[in-house]
RNA sequence: GUCCCCAUCGUCUAGAGGCCCAGGACACUACCCUUUCACGGUAGGUACCGGGGUUCGAAUCCCCGUGGGGACGCCA
């Protein structure tokens, strides 16, 4: 079993808890985000705890595909990750306390049986819930179990009363218990359920602040009684509204639900997507860009929206076209280098890729995007007909070939290939345009480029010549 | 069906009774810059879900309605 460490009962200690039953998905990596923000604001730990109780639908692989997602947003954590799967003794002895305390009991009906009372209230127009005929009650004759039922677990919830917590997103949320019923918190093998471990870690793990997403709320006053039956310390609880995808629509495993990982292979940058998110429900006045270091010293709860939030992909791409602007070219080369290498492509070192980059990362939206711009330096493209029609007329076929004739002439660098062109030009009595675009299909395959000037100073001469000799 | 949550431009949001005939950002449109397209700059249009209250005064508080979402498992 893993030890669990003494902690500062002051210290603000908030936790991750994902279930390994896929990837790290964008929701699951903002309410880590905050989380992990809220514990960096006030110089507190943050805890990674991996529920893993649910046997069939846990992988390791899911595991690793959660470590790796945080780790390339950079969200470290302080403890952990604890394994539920490991704690089993921990959660066996807690169940046999309550079973002694009378706060839990064995139920032996089956689950049939069960099934068949909550169609029954459901037809009725009533909410399912176990009607308590396995729970002891003073002066009640509870029926003898029956032969060789393994029984389930219950938690005696309080049949009176209210829960209610002061949520730190939402409010004051009220509920009464006689909406909740006697909740399974082990099952008939043994094994404990969600509710009750999450409860008992909260509780061991010292966890001040409970950040999770939305879909948790029904879940707390169960928590919150099971807690005070066990005579713990409450946490503080936040609730995340969800994220709903580009179109309004619940992210679901076949509807845009996606793992952050594949915002790295599509050419994103982890503070883009950090930066996206943590504005996503969450606001510091008119603030739009912020690096995670500003963000961890801004981040409150007090200014968390408490209204599902819709993904804006274009919002992610105008943040992330704005960090590939400022990023520092060295890194930009070692993340494109890797793409082209993925391609097949070998950067050589005549074309600089950091040169081609400086040229062109002011102009795109991914990585993706830019090495695509920085691949037709190394493999020669193959204009489409249409534009080299389009843009090789006679006329500027005769101005073009007279251009090239005097390139071999002229020294190889941009102030001076800019000064041919103008002259060229001129020279022909045409504009600009009409020499520039024609270089731009046959060098690029793209009528959309740089300066010509400055795209082809970046080529080797002999490249440029046997391009554009193709025309001629 | 029952319980819970939510509700400002197309989207993300500011707004905690007068500063708001509602501000910022993305997107959109126009213009400028310009060797094309971007980048950048400038300008512009678009929103307080509906109805009742409370108040001198409501986007802000209360109630009802409507719409959306979540939960009701021996899943997490």
């Amino acid at each position: 079993m893993t030890t669990l460490p003494d902690c500062d009962p002051l210290m603000i200690r908030t936790r991750f808890a994902p279930s390994p039953t896929g990837f790290l998905h964008v929701g699951g990596a903002r309410t880590a985000l905050f989380s992990w923000a809220y514990a960096r604001r006030h110089g507190g730990r943050f805890v990674l705890r991996i529920e893993d109780t649910d046997l069939a639908r846990s992988t390791p692989e899911a595991v690793q595909a959660i470590l790796d997602g945080m780790d390339w947003l950079g969200l470290d954590h302080d403890e952990g990750p604890f394994y539920q799967t490991q704690r089993m003794p921990r959660y066996r002895a807690v169940i046999d306390d309550m079973l002694a305390a009378g706060s839990a009991y064995h139920c032996y009906m089956a689950a049939d049986e069960l099934e068949r009372r909550r169609e029954q209230q459901r037809a009725e127009g009533r909410k399912p819930r176990y009607d308590g005929y396995w729970r002891p009650a003073a002066g009640k004759t509870l029926p003898s179990p029956p032969a060789g039922v393994q029984p389930v677990v219950r938690f005696r919830n309080p049949d009176t009363g209210v829960v209610a917590w002061d949520d730190l997103v939402k409010g004051r949320i009220e509920i009464a218990n006689s909406e909740l019923d006697d909740l399974v918190i082990a099952r008939a093998d043994g094994t404990p359920t969600y509710n009750f471990c999450v409860v008992v870690d909260d509780w061991e793990m010292a966890i001040t602040h409970v950040i999770r997403g939305d879909d948790h709320v029904n879940n707390t006053p169960r928590q919150i009684n099971i807690l005070q039956a066990l005579g713990a310390q409450v946490p503080l609880y936040a609730h995340l509204s969800m994220i709903l995808g580009d179109d309004g629509q619940k992210l679901s495993k076949r509807h845009g639900a996606v793992s952050v990982m594949q915002y790295d292979d599509d050419g994103y940058l982890p503070e883009a997507l950090l930066n996206y998110l943590g504005r996503l429900g969450w606001s510091h006045g008119d603030d739009e860009i912020f690096s995670l270091q500003q963000f961890c010293a801004w981040f409150d709860l007090d200014h968390i929206t408490p209204s599902a939030a819709q993904f804006n992909s274009e919002k992610l791409n105008w943040l992330n076209a704005h960090y590939l602007k400022r990023a520092e070219t060295p890194r930009l080369e070692a993340l494109v280098r890797r793409r082209l290498e993925a391609r097949g492509v070998t950067p050589t070192a005549t074309p600089s890729l950091a040169a081609i980059i400086e040229l062109h990362q002011a102009r795109v939206t991914t990585l993706n995007e830019l090495a695509d711009l920085a691949q037709v330096f190394y493999v020669d493209p193959q204009p489409k007909a249409e534009l080299l029609a389009k843009h090789l007329t006679p006329e500027t076929l005769a101005l073009l070939g007279d251009f090239v004739d005097r390139l071999p002439d002229i020294p190889w660098e941009a102030t001076a290939i800019g000064a041919l062109i103008k002259e060229s030009v001129a020279r022909h009595g045409l504009r600009m345009p009409r020499l520039a675009m024609p270089i731009r299909v046959l060098l690029t395959g793209q009528e959309q480029t740089p300066s010509v000037d400055a795209l082809m100073a970046l080529f080797p001469r002999e490249t440029v010549l046997r391009r554009l000799a193709v025309a001629a």
